[in-house]
DNA sequence: AATGAATGAGACTTCATTCAT
DNA sequence: TATGAATGAAGTCTCATTCAT
């Protein structure tokens, strides 16, 4: 039943946004009434974190796993390429509602899973370290800045593929084209 | 006074969510009575409406007086820098509340500004364009991609900045060398 | 300016219903703004009221005149058919705004012009006992109770006659010939 | 509940007018607070809408039944007398509020009631076809204009009879032997 | 485990009215 | 005479939450 309410809370999110949210409408969703919901959790905000949770959680799983399985000696364009290819396929994925979810809430609310995004960030900041190491990655990058830049760009793609029609390949493989090489015409 | 009431409402957006921007609390910090408000404007989202288009329409101004400013002959590198430390600047100077504002709007309201969004975009399709046909751009590249991507990325930057504590010029330097370059060590 | 306004008020009244008839909509209608209405009338009370009285004045005065310009032998038949007449023509009279809006006011603001209406009354209660008196109308009538009767009906003739699309002779001759010799069919 | 909402609404629309029927004044009526009402109904609409159509289906209930109940050859003035009858004394009767209400709405709402009305005027417009029928009303009458003339004398009743002092019977009387046979004296 | 019913806070909005200018 | 600006009261409605059953 908990898993049937934050199902049916993320669906409304995704689907209608954070406000049309509210107890009254996450309930008929499971048919119950409102004030049953609270049988299951102590607050709406529960949820919300929950839900909220759960989703950078299992992208963290995927990603550092996806990571973890690649041979030890695999090149850093590899490595790069295969972390994008799940983040991307999962925020994009049909199932992953709750990862649809970070994008519809409000700032005061993304808020409150900065910690485990950090952690998420740490996760990306590692791979680039290590093409840094392996001298395969500009030493001058200041990755500190980096990190967010690339995934403030990667968190978006969802929006803008709707809108651009274009695949999760396609964008993935533009993604990390363009951070390895960048735009500039090669001579 | 109409000024005054849209500062208002941009500040407590920008510094306490949407959520908070209600009628009462614009209206205390303009010293009124909710009420009061509606000799000025005709709705809530009238405000916001007018503020949600002062920031983009303000952003593409400044945007597009900086590039048609440079002389015709400057370099891809140099307009894109240009375009860039300018797109930047403006989402972080501290007087520029109404662009900040977009990033806590629900996504429905959001919805609202796409026109001039879109508008937006286009200018930095263009400048890319550009780019393409005096070859200083690949060829290869999907502007259609690429150009949202790479707005999504610009426009987290102040969230991050927050964080990351780097300079407004750091964060756009970063930004045009990563785009130009990409990150992979040159040999 | 006093005339007008209460024109103005009146015609909204009359066309959108009591509710509709705000300062500002009346306000609007003279080319002003609503605080302005406050230097030709103490409260908004005033101008309904006086609309109110307006209304049933030239009422009374119109029917007064009309009985008192019969000659004085004119059998009773004549004196009602005149009188019904004249109430009903003006109650539906094109420019006669003042009239209509009777029927569009809340009670509790109708009671206030009770004192005019039972004068009106009184007229018909004197015109009928005319009658009673000359023998021309039965004498076991209780005039207390058939005056409010038959005005009750008269007033609603507009309202019905917009559904039935009769004219307003068509409902005045009706109403003469019913009240005077019933329905029944004669031998 | 639901009906105690209804009849506290019903209750003060009769005694002080639809203006001061607001939810927190029914509420109160029903030891609540405005909000709750809201479980209940969906508007303050519907609560009108509910009271305005109970009442009407009511009043067309008892005519309809009373002359459904006359013997088949029972003369006209009887039927026209019964109907009058449960019709006045229906508007009058202390625990019918919900008859009274009508005379107290604004124009615009009352227009909301217009069907199931026409169908109780066609009650009336049948029974009296029925007089014409067997020639016991005058076949030169026009029902379509009689009827709601008629009906509207019928609906003032209340508001009269509190000023005049007047039994119900009385008035039913009256209305019938005027509908009947007129006023005029017989030789 | 769930529901019916209620609450209190607070949202947006409208309106008659006031008053300095 | 008229207006711009403001106010306070009130109105309808929504929502998270509570609690007895």
């Amino acid at each position: 039943m908990r898993g049937e309410i934050l199902d049916a809370a993320a669906e409304i999110i995704v689907r209608k946004g954070y406000d049309a949210c509210t107890m009254r409408a996450v309930a008929a969703l499971v048919d119950m009434k409102a004030g049953s919901l609270y049988y299951h959790f102590k607050s709406k905000d529960e949820i919300v974190e929950e839900i909220l949770n759960q989703g950078i959680e299992t992208l963290y799983a995927r990603v550092a796993e996806t990571i973890r399985n690649l041979p030890q000696e695999a090149p850093f364009a590899d490595r790069l390429s295969a972390a994008v290819g799940v983040h991307i396929s999962s925020l994009v994925g049909k199932d992953q509602k709750y990862m649809h979810v970070y994008e519809h809430l409000p700032p005061i609310i993304k808020r409150r899973s900065r910690k485990m995004r950090e952690t998420y960030a740490q996760l990306w900041h590692d791979l680039l370290a290590g093409g840094v190491a392996s001298r395969e990655v500009d030493a001058g990058i200041d990755l500190r800045l980096l990190v967010p830049y690339f995934l403030g760009g990667l968190n978006r793609v969802p929006e803008w593929m709707r809108a651009s029609g274009a695949s999760s390949d396609q964008v993935a493989a533009l993604a990390v084209a363009t951070l390895l090489d960048g735009i500039s015409a090669k001579q």
